[in-house]
DNA sequence: GTTAGGG
DNA sequence: CCCTAAC
């Protein structure tokens, strides 16, 4: 039986055209300018964010051209190698879950973080080894298997710790990707060609390059056994060694997220930060507090689907969680958008649809980003209003295919689709500040849709004539292929179509790559700019639950909208119970007033976690702790960590934990946890 | 910028 | 997770 893909297609867009431009305008604060009646703040916001990103880009080219200086890391290691500044000594990729995560080590830690490494590789590990005198493969295998690798182990190993199995890579492929360090993106190779190969795509992506799992150079320290290393390693190395020395496993387990970062720090020096990530921030901070961030979790899917298989999630909570994980679904955030920006009609509320903008001055040009202004009065002629729709989306489509069928077939199936719902007819809706405006027999002005406050406003809703004309389109053998649920209303299959859970799945990133034509910065450029450049331009394949299989729903939607996607909710990321672990003992240590020190301790280097984000998680966790197990969801947390949580709570909740300077004396090991459970046996 | 608490 | 008042 072939597994069949189905695609749900939301939305559809032409093509980006003129790249952003730079906008000279600013005038002036949002607040501002929403008072100016007329002055749309968001255009305001998008020009600024059209700038910074504009600017990013420039810099981030600035940093590429620098990089013909400066070779890749790789090539800088290998030369640094070659001259004898550094000498590799050991390092790993930690395959778990579904991202990588490199780690370097000094010779101190390498011992012990070999034995972490096994330790928590849950699923995969990759292991390589490089040391001085040449021991056989078969003993350093042991060694690491025995998690006692130490720096003398001397074999050239690359091991793939898979399933639990440490699996050896062939001889040949190791040759050849040694012989080919300097080419870059050996390791890809290396584990396509060996037991990584068949695994989702999606793993592939991340091990592309070599100097960003720091395989094939290891890791690096400074001849004089510094730990600073002249390129990388000295920022690498901060940012592991230093979770492992405050004892925090996070590092270790957060894969994706610790994979983003070191890649990150891999593959740039500090001074080379993604500019991209520095344009975000501000343009986040612009935004309040409202963040943006893209980086599937692979892991959390396997939760999702979970949820999703045993029908657990309740309807509500389902529909939450539908905002929560995928952050370019932009049906759920319609009406937060509409919420937040008021007037603007890039996208309605309620047509699931949108009405892109429109410029009439040609030197403004069809630019999305930075001008949201939809329609543009003509000057010249006050008796006329001039409508230039950019782009239409397309309500929704579900299509389905076989998981085997190609791109193209796929491409025809989307056309087959569009097509159809073209010949089942159409009808065209006019919205006014979200409002449907009825009456086909009003003028313009009547309905004040010409009026020059209103230009913005408006917005154009596709329908199909009926319902079941909308487009199904199956591709491969027919019988197989469900009946796309046409009744709904799409505002109700939206609502409550849990799309989003399933983009999650590591398919998004497997497919998002794939269908990324042309995208050849992905493999070099920090992952969390692939990522941003896959939805940016492939734009979300999200899977969509149907009765039995899920499906994909491909919203390729262009740069145009990028800007309202700013607002979109971050992407939910459980805790791990690792992570709960390292809140736990934080907030033992320093109360429940002092989150930003909870932070600082435990979650350092773990960007995602604010220190909001671990107040609420202890909110959360005390919560848990004082209900029934059987009431509680998601990754079960331990017992003994709730009866943690549930004393600090207890003790810090009597002992006004916010008076700074206390925490002095509980860093006494022990001491704070014999305290915790008198007090919480008094209470 | 942080904290606290409701949503 | 988001939002926001309060500090």
């Amino acid at each position: 039986m072939v597994k069949r893909l189905d695609y749900g297609f939301r939305g559809f867009q032409v093509p980006p055209t003129a790249k952003r431009h730079r906008s000279t305008r600013r005038r002036g604060p949002f607040k501002k300018s929403a008072e100016d009646g007329q002055a749309c703040a968001f255009e305001l916001l998008a020009s600024l964010a059209g700038e910074l990103l504009q600017e990013s880009e420039s810099s981030a080219s600035n940093n590429a051209s620098e990089g013909n200086h400066h070779p890749s890391f790789s090539h800088t290691l290998v030369e640094k190698e070659r001259q004898g500044e550094v000498r590799p000594l050991m390092a790993k990729g930690i395959h778990n879950g579904s991202c990588a995560e490199s780690i370097l080590f000094t010779e101190m830690e390498s011992q012990k973080s070999n034995q972490k490494c096994l330790e928590h590789a849950e699923t995969d590990c990759i292991v390589q080894c490089v040391s001085v005198n040449n021991n056989s493969n078969s003993e350093c295998s042991e060694k690491v298997e025995a998690g006692l690798m130490s720096k003398n182990c001397k074999c050239r190993n690359k091991f793939v710790h898979h399933s639990n199995r440490l699996v050896e890579i062939p001889e040949d492929v190791r040759e050849s990707s040694d012989a080919n360090v300097k080419n870059g993106f050996r390791w890809e190779q290396v584990v396509s060609n060996s037991v990584f190969k068949g695994l989702p795509l999606g793993n592939k992506f991340c091990l592309k390059d070599p100097s960003e799992l720091c395989v094939n150079s290891p890791s690096l320290i400074n001849s004089n056994s510094n730990v600073k290393s002249p390129f990388c390693g000295d920022l690498l190395l901060n940012a592991s060694i230093s979770r492992h020395g405050n004892n925090n496993k996070l590092g270790f387990r957060d894969d994706d997220e610790n994979f983003l970062r070191c890649n990150r720090v891999c593959t740039k020096s500090k001074a080379v930060r993604p500019p991209q990530r520095i344009a975000r921030r501000r343009i986040r901070q612009l935004l309040t507090s409202k963040r943006w961030k893209v980086a599937p979790k692979l892991k959390d899917c396997e939760h999702s689907r979970t949820e999703f298989a045993d029908g657990g999630v309740k309807p509500l909570y389902r529909k939450r969680k539908t905002c929560y994980s995928f952050e370019r679904s932009r049906q759920c955030t319609l009406f937060k958008r509409r919420k937040f920006f008021g007037r603007s009609s890039v996208i309605t509320s309620d047509g699931g649809f949108s009405w892109d903008s429109v410029s009439n001055s040609p030197d403004k040009g069809m630019d999305g980003d930075s001008s949201n202004s939809s329609i543009k009065r003509q000057a010249s002629n006050d008796s006329h209003v001039k409508f230039s729709i950019k782009s239409f989306r397309i309500p929704e489509l579900y299509i389905e295919v076989p998981r085997t069928s190609t791109v193209g077939s796929l491409k025809r199936a989307v056309k087959e689709a569009i097509m159809g719902m073209l010949r089942g007819g159409m009808h065209v809706g006019v919205l006014l500040q979200g409002k449907k405006v009825r009456g086909n027999n009003r003028t313009l002005r009547q309905t004040r849709i010409s009026c020059e406050e209103n230009l913005d406003k408006l917005g154009f809703v596709l329908e199909p004539s009926s319902l079941r004309a909308s487009p199904a389109v199956c591709v491969g053998e027919p019988s197989q292929c469900k009946t796309p649920q046409l009744t709904r209303s799409p505002e109700a299959r939206v609502l409550d179509s849990g799309i989003s859970d399933a983009l999650q799945d590591s398919s998004f990133l497997t497919n998002a790559s794939n269908l990324v034509e042309s995208n050849h910065e992905s493999t070099s450029i920090s992952t969390d700019t692939v990522v941003d450049k896959i939805t940016t331009d492939a734009r979300a394949l999200v899977t969509v639950p149907t009765s039995s299989t899920k499906a994909l729903a491909v919203i390729p939607a262009g740069q145009k909208t990028r800007h309202s996607e700013l607002v979109q909710r971050r992407t939910r990321r459980p805790f791990s119970v690792s992570e709960v672990e390292g809140l736990v003992e934080a907030v033992e240590e320093l109360g429940t007033g002092r989150w930003r020190d909870v932070k600082l301790r435990a979650f350092e280097n773990a960007d995602h976690r604010t220190y909001v984000d671990l107040k609420d998680k202890w909110k959360t966790l005390v919560h848990t702790a004082k209900i029934a197990p059987q009431q509680r969801r998601g990754e079960p947390v331990p017992q003994e960590l709730l009866d943690r949580v549930l004393a600090a709570h207890d003790y810090w909740s009597h002992h006004q934990a916010k008076q700074h300077g206390l925490h002095g004396m509980h860093h006494q090991d022990g001491t704070m946890k014999d305290t915790v459970l008198i007090a919480s046996n008094h209470i």
